[in-house]
DNA sequence: GGTGCCATGTAACGCGTTACATGATTAT
DNA sequence: ATAATCATGTAACGCGTTACATGGCACC
């Protein structure tokens, strides 16, 4: 959803080869390590931006450039989907939250302990907690700023899910206390207008 | 990556046909609004379970039932594999976060105003933060617990969002400051061993 | 010349989405 | 009979992943 975009950005400063695409990706917004893009999802994307007429290839290679390298370039309509792009919000995603499947599954199932299930994720997202947070200390705060807030997001993220599940962990009891919701299940066809049950 | 074990978990309860496993996961996990399962998701999912052997079709129809419906059951092996993920803890996906791809594109592109995409977003952001509020007080404590504890989830990653973006708008003028990270462009071929520059 | 290493891809798959097809059953 | 409406799918695509292929160039 966003190299789509990152791709056409970039292409906007000047026209370049996909492995430059993947090295700038990752210079400016992975800082090599904690998020790295595969050279699939570029030249997949690629391919994809220039069906759709969002890039094309630039075949004014300056002096004696390989020509074996497809250098891309942005064009006049793939420049008009990056503005567009800035100038909407992010619509925060109601992700879908592996986790609480995990517990609603288990309550509904029977065929786990519920409060095992949670003591086990507690413990997971305190190691990323610490993992990220030390990772953040180790960058530079007067080069490497973008790093840093990259995984403070991640870290306040974390601490939210923390909070959370001593929040679940006090109401699980009232939802192992409620009755399950049933599905509704309705017979084929039309249904009847009056809901004679 | 959630649906997957969702299915084989209501399989593990009793055979069902696919759509009422649509239904089920609605009622349990969903509610019926704040996350939806596209049919598709749920027909194509029983495939790939199926053709791990997951999951297999029952045939023991009881009486009666119609014969074009296909009624799925867990498989011992599906069983395992369920058995497995409730084991381990969810892994916190270091995500893919789209408004900090956006802000350092716009920084590196010099194509848009980054004060303002923040301005947006924040606006965005507790936009979401104010219908996610409405809706979870919609909600009844005695009846439907397991609906409020996943839009408090929500509630509490859109709270660190907006904190995040507090903290970001601060330092975003030190990010501004420090030079770019230029893209490694790396020759073709073996690199050199010394590294004459 | 041969080997190793890397740039530059291609192929295939998993998960999720939207759009569309088919058939059963009830309302009119 | 015909239309409406839902159950039950199929097809195709987008995004992301892992695994593998190819060919250029430095090194021995």
């Amino acid at each position: 959803m966003s190299v789509r975009h990152a791709i056409l950005g970039l292409l906007a400063q000047h026209p370049r080869p996909g492995y430059e695409l993947r090295s700038a990706f990752s210079a400016v917004i992975g800082g090599d390590e904690n998020w790295d893009v595969k050279p699939a999802q570029i030249y997949t994307t690629l391919d994809r931006l220039e069906k759709g007429s969002l890039i094309k290839l630039a075949s004014d290679m300056g002096e004696g450039e390989q020509p074996d390298r497809r250098i891309y370039a942005i064009t006049e309509l793939g420049n008009q989907v990056l503005q567009e792009w800035f100038a909407c919000g992010v619509q925060p995603t109601h992700q879908r939250d592996e986790f609480f499947v995990k517990l609603m599954t288990a309550l509904v199932s029977g065929q786990a302990d519920t409060n095992r299930i949670m003591q086990i994720q507690r413990v997971t997202v305190y190691q990323e907690l610490l993992n990220t947070t030390r990772m953040r200390d180790r960058y530079n705060t007067q080069t490497e700023m973008a790093q840093i807030l990259l995984l403070n997001k991640a870290i306040m993220h974390l601490e939210a899910d923390l909070r959370w599940l001593d929040f679940a962990e006090i109401r699980l009891e009232d939802v192992k206390h409620q009755p399950l919701p049933q599905p509704e299940v309705r017979p084929r066809g039309r249904p009847r207008k009056f809901d004679a049950q």
